[in-house]
RNA sequence: GUCCCCAUCGUCUAGCGGUUAGGACAUCACCCUUUCAAGGUGAAGACACGGGUUCGAUUCCCGUUGGGGAUGCCA
């Protein structure tokens, strides 16, 4: 049997990152069986679905690298199947129309609370005849659950979890203006879609068990299902949109590299061994359901920053400066191809000190400020008078270094702070102030050849003369 | 209230009856060193509790407690 999985977003918001797990989930299971990824938008609801949303999950998984096959299953376009369905089971017996009113229903949920009795539809209309209802009230059609019993369910990940029939209530399965609901779609788009396996958050675990009647009812047997735990935010409460959870257009402006968003999620509830870096090649060779983890997982950031650190080590120079160009020139940075070029050349000793973009077009930001450099606070205070003389004292040696290397700048600098009498570090930490504006940056002579021999003088010249303005900020 | 699920270091997890309970992130020390990273070495840090089963439980069973989810004419 071919494996033909879903991801079966609703859109009603951005693509969050509960949901782009369970859509990587599915589609490694599906890549690693060499099955299919299905991509289809629950927009029953017409209310409360967007197309700006339905842009924003697109976008989402596009960016993730999570593609789907054929086509984007739209499930409002489906809905005579959906009505042809639930009349079939009306004609079977199997389903019926309830004239209780929302106000009645609610009436009775409350009643049912206040009397701390289990809060369900009472099947007022099940077995009730037609003929009694309501002139003029347009009914909903219920699904006739199994009154007693139970229904088992197999799970892949939670095992065997049993559902006692007298706890599930007759569903509504057509709305009274006739359109479907969520209940009835998911399962005749399954059916139909032939989907095999069905990979999801295991908030919707309870309803497997009225999906598992309804496949059964409609002459199918239910799919394999793995439900997959949620994740939680970092205090240990449900992570949802009013509580910290980002769209996944979020992390990409946070900086972070879809490999490194697939690495992360990936680890969030499955495991393999101990290992922790896992290419996303290893990554649809191992996956499988057994893996998966049964509690839910928190989500940390600084095991996302230290993931994504070590995929950006990983991204060629080049790459990396053109996704942090347009942070860059936000920022204020016009860049020519000269400063281009000399991102680039600088980007080995930046990106080994970034953790995510954001942070890489901050650290890099000196390369291509126009002079004089504006300097931070610590680094106008340590280009105090003494540490000015030592510049200009040892400028001239820099200036004139041949050839403009790694080797023989140090070469001079150590020499021009031996001849001072001082201590490298006397003269590295204002060298750095000088052509960085900061005092941490990468290796001070790396700098000065990605600088080159023109710039550095100038910033040399700059700080011996006490040209730089300072900058207002703290850090 | 009722139903369902979950429970190993602060966090993510390995473990699938007998282990000095392993790894990663974070933390702390030291090394390296021109700063900061990276890297290296090391430290500290967990089986929620109570009953069983067993020669032996982190592991199997039951309960307690604690989290979470569901209880819609939302999905």
């Amino acid at each position: 049997m071919s494996v033909i999985v879903r991801f079966a977003p609703s859109p009603t918001g951005y693509l969050h990152i509960g949901g782009a797990r369970t859509a990587l989930f599915n589609w490694l299971y599906a890549r690693h069986h060499g099955g299919q990824f299905r991509l289809r938008i629950e927009d029953t609801d017409r209310q409360r679905s967007t197309d700006a949303a339905i842009a924003a999950i697109l976008d989402g998984l596009t960016w993730l690298g999570l593609e789907w096959d054929g086509e984007v299953v739209y499930q409002a376009e489906r809905i005579e199947a959906h009505q042809a369905a639930a009349q079939r089971l009306v004609e079977a017996g199997l389903a019926y129309p309830c004239y209780s009113s929302p106000d009645e229903l609610e009436a009775m949920r409350a009643l049912a609370k206040a009397e701390k009795r289990p809060i369900r539809y009472d099947g007022t209309w099940r077995d009730r005849d037609p003929a009694e209802a309501p002139a003029g009230v347009p009914p909903v059609i219920r699904f006739k659950a199994p009154l007693d019993g139970v229904t088992v369910i197999e799970d892949r990940v939670q095992g065997r979890v049993t559902f006692q029939n007298s706890q599930l209530d007759d569903m509504v399965l057509l709305r009274a203006d006739g359109t479907p609901t969520y209940m009835l779609s998911v399962v005749v788009d399954d059916i139909d879609m032939g989907i095999t396996h069905i990979i999801r958050g295991d908030d919707h675990l309870n309803n497997a068990a009225r999906h598992a009647n309804l496949f059964q009812a409609l002459g199918h047997e239910p799919p394999v299902f793995a439900h997959i735990p949620l994740i939680h935010g970092p205090d240990g409460a449900k992570l949802s949109k009013r509580h910290g959870a980002l769209g996944v257009d979020a992390y990409r402006d946070l900086g972070y590299l879809p490999e490194a968003m697939r690495n992360y999620l990936l680890r969030l509830g499955w495991a393999h061994g101990d290992e922790e870096i896992i290419s996303t090649e290893q990554a649809v060779q191992w996956f499988e359901l057994d893996a998966i983890g049964r509690s839910p997982a928190r989500f940390d950031f600084q095991k996302l920053d230290s993931v994504n650190a070590h995929y950006l080590r990983l991204r060629p120079d080049a790459d990396l400066v053109a996704l942090a160009a347009p942070l860059l020139e936000a920022a204020g940075h016009e860049l020519g191809e000269a400063e281009r070029a000399r991102l680039v050349q600088a980007m080995p000793g930046l990106k080994q000190r970034a953790r995510t973009l954001v942070d890489l077009a901050q650290s890099a930001a000196f390369y291509v400020q126009a002079r004089p450099l504006p300097l931070d606070a610590k680094a106008a205070k340590l280009l105090d008078a003494d540490a000015k003389a030592r510049l200009a004292a040892a400028l001239p040696a820099l200036a004139a270094v041949e050839p403009f290397t790694e080797e023989a700048l140090e070469a001079a600098a150590r020499a021009a702070a031996e001849a001072q009498g001082v201590g490298f570090g006397k003269l590295a930490q204002p060298l750095r102030a000088a052509l960085t504006g900061r005092t941490v940056s990468p290796g001070l002579f790396e700098v000065m050849v990605g600088l080159g021999r023109e710039e550095v003088v100038g910033r040399l010249e700059d700080a011996a003369s006490g040209r730089n303005p300072a900058l207002q900020q703290n850090d």
